[in-house]
DNA sequence: TCCTTGACGGAGA
DNA sequence: ATCTCCGCCAAGG
């Protein structure tokens, strides 16, 4: 019986993701088991409490672009987190190749 | 209830 | 490269 909700498979998948390393909305919503509910996985991350220590800024588009406008305060929060993890952004995007996690 | 709105993504055109 | 269409589904009006 499946009783544990799709909030609850994408924080843990989330969880998971090692720091220095990015996933994609897709990729989480697959490992949770919901193949094309990227767009929830997005849902739930914006609705995550204040004091969550889940690492949301790990989570990138497909393209492994930040999804917040360019301008925003929320897109420089999530680049600066990701950049001390030594992740490196070229031309506001990051390359798949070498920081996508390998579950 | 019904309708709209998203931190998305893949397929077509 | 760019754009539209549609799936998925929880929340809020």
């Amino acid at each position: 019986m499946e009783t544990v909700s799709l909030q609850q498979r994408v924080w843990q998948v989330v969880s998971e993701v090692p720091e220095g390393k990015i996933a994609s909305y897709g990729q989480i919503a697959t490992l949770a088991g919901a193949p094309r509910a990227a767009r929830q996985v997005g849902q739930i991350l914006s609705r995550l409490p204040s004091d969550s220590r889940l690492p949301w800024h790990r989570i990138l588009n497909a393209k492994g672009q930040i999804s917040f406008p360019d301008d925003s305060e929320a897109y420089r929060r999530q680049k600066q987190l990701l950049e001390s993890e030594g992740v490196v952004f070229m031309n506001r995007r990051v390359s798949l190749q070498q920081y996508q996690w390998q579950p």
